[in-house]
DNA sequence: ATACGGAATGTATACGTATACATTCCAGGA
DNA sequence: TCCTGGAATGTATACGTATACATTCCGTAT
């Protein structure tokens, strides 16, 4: 059942079927209403991918994040979504796992499809494909993670040496100095810079660094719960803990708990990124928050913008958008313990 | 930049090329070379759409949500994503926000996108645009919700009876009588299911249930929290309480937690499904739960199996998956308390 | 009555691919 | 030498749509 078929039995033209069906208004009341029964009649579908071809645009964008189990990147995407639904897009999801291997694949597929555009947190940023979607016109938006070399694309994301800073000036101002951070995977730009932001602001209070104090929780529950537990095994554990990202906070937080270490009596706990439940737990956690799904929200934006302007998106120059963050303090971090744990 | 480009600067035929690009072996090793080596000179990118329609198969399955900021749903995509990947199959994501217009729309997409198979939790199980799919012999896997009317299509569910029955008969053995619960949307089958399942797990139990003590907490955070203060406010607040799901359950602790009350000194708090940091919390929480990504892994198989049936697997009726739950007891349940809160 | 012009509709084609069918090629047997 | 047959390749078409262009229709002005 297609075009033809509807046309034949309405006794028109396919093209006034297609016109029917794309509300051309060069169609006479009465034709339409003829067209429009016998489509219904016979539960005749539009058939999009045939439409798609002819008109070489999909309407069509592709989610492609490292780990959607992560919380952050689910808000993101409901963000993201919604700006793709009132502008009528559809979003194609992949998740590469943080594989390298996989994330070519996808990306593959991805260009293979035609999406019209790409919301990307690339695992690879030096992948070859991007260059593909360039040279296809293709706009990408990245979030959080930066390319490593002079990108052109656009891309959002937060300053994350202001957002460290304002973590250890908090702590600091309660009187803290034997802070310790689980950093992230340092391939990453927020890996990198939150680390490096940890350092600086620590320098700039003042503040000697100890390296037994400073680990590697790699952005992952698992991993940053035995960084916690490594940070426990010191003679001297900290008097706080700095984490990355929010699953890294889960993680320590879940360790802490197991270790039946009192928050923020013994340890205070403090971390980038808000997430489900962080504000109740026991204690509510104090948190540098954005809000996720703004990110997504705008990533939408600049990417339809683009997708809109055609061709000529090429001449824009890249944009980087900054999204404000927020030290939210709640009961998690408090006045450094004076004994010994 | 297409076969017939390649084809031409490799002094082939076209259909050569699709021969090399499809991995047909009746090509000769050195004209496939030679195919081989214009298309990654000139960059080419095989065009999914035009294959799509010519196939009349798109390798592609909607997965339509109702909200993806709730984790199970997002636990249920990695599962999902992880058995689609296997099989060459791409996600189309759809969130419907349990509104019934969305949805339709969104189907309507689906159906027009020629997806070739459906994962879908409805919010309208008596969806007209269900028959569309039927019609064009479109496979549905169903979770979670079931079709009310007697429906055709295969479903991954659990015993919801049997899920609360378990929560239920724990409390009951732990020496309570004063349980509430905060149930769920009426209109879809786990809500349904799981207030009867309470109703009748008591009855079974020969405890009377105190109307007061059934209060509507709609399968959302903030509905489960406003249940909650509602149950403390009475003159005699209940000594347990059965949250519906994980939402409800995360709402109900936050109260609690906000309200000072000590779980499970006042008050035992349990739920059903896991969550994420739901061990994690203070106390851990005891919870009934199945495993959420397998869920995903099996809707896929069953999907995907029906889809490389071809036409025929309408022949096959309903399979009907019940997956089974698990009692998981950490420290939220414990003995009623003897005193007046 | 004729010409005109805009509205309504029809005709024909291209989008890029996969594949049925046709053709060419070539080695090996008679 | 010719024939045979399988391997390799080419030719032609259909998938279902949107749309440029052509045509028809019909009311109105001349």
């Amino acid at each position: 059942m297609n075009q033809k078929d509807i046309a034949r039995l309405a006794g028109v033209s396919s093209a006034t079927v297609s016109r029917v069906i794309n509300g051309d208004d060069r169609v006479a009341p009465k034709t339409y209403e003829k067209v429009k029964r016998v489509i219904d009649e016979y539960g005749y579908v539009h058939n999009a991918v045939a439409r798609n071809l002819k008109k070489s645009s999909t309407k069509t964008i592709g989610y492609l994040v490292p780990d959607i189990n992560n919380p952050f990147f689910t808000s993101v995407l409901v963000g993201f979504e919604e700006m793709c639904y009132a502008k009528g897009y559809d979003i194609i999801f992949e998740n590469t796992c943080e594989n390298v291997e996989k994330e070519k694949k996808s990306m593959q597929t991805l260009l293979s499809l035609r999406v019209d555009g790409l919301l990307a947190v690339l695992v690879d940023t030096e992948n070859k494909l991007i260059d593909s979607f360039d040279s296809m016109g293709i706009p990408i938006v990245l979030i959080d993670r930066k390319s490593k070399n002079e990108s052109k694309h656009d891309c959002i994301i937060i300053d994350n040496y202001d957002a460290v800073k304002k973590l250890v000036d908090h702590l600091v101002s309660l009187g803290h100095t034997d802070i310790a951070t689980i950093y992230g995977s340092l391939d990453i730009t927020p890996g990198e810079e939150r680390l490096n932001g940890f350092l600086e602001a620590m320098k700039q209070a003042g503040i000697p660094v100890n390296p037994d104090y400073v680990v590697p929780g790699y952005f992952t529950v698992e991993g940053s719960y035995e960084a916690t537990e490594q940070l426990l095994k010191l003679k001297k554990p900290p008097t706080a803990i700095i984490t990355a990202n929010n699953l890294s906070t889960m993680g320590a937080y879940a360790a802490l708990v197991d270790h039946k270490i009192r928050i923020p009596q013994d340890i205070s706990l403090v971390g980038i990124d808000d997430f489900l439940l962080a504000g109740h737990l026991t204690p509510p956690l104090t948190v540098v928050r954005r809000s996720n799904t703004t990110v997504g929200r705008i990533a939408g934006e600049m990417l339809m913008d683009r997708i809109e302007m055609g061709s000529t998106h090429k001449r824009i120059p890249q944009r980087i958008k900054v999204l404000p963050t927020e030290l939210c303090v709640r009961e998690s971090s408090g006045k450094p313990r004076n004994y010994t744990i």
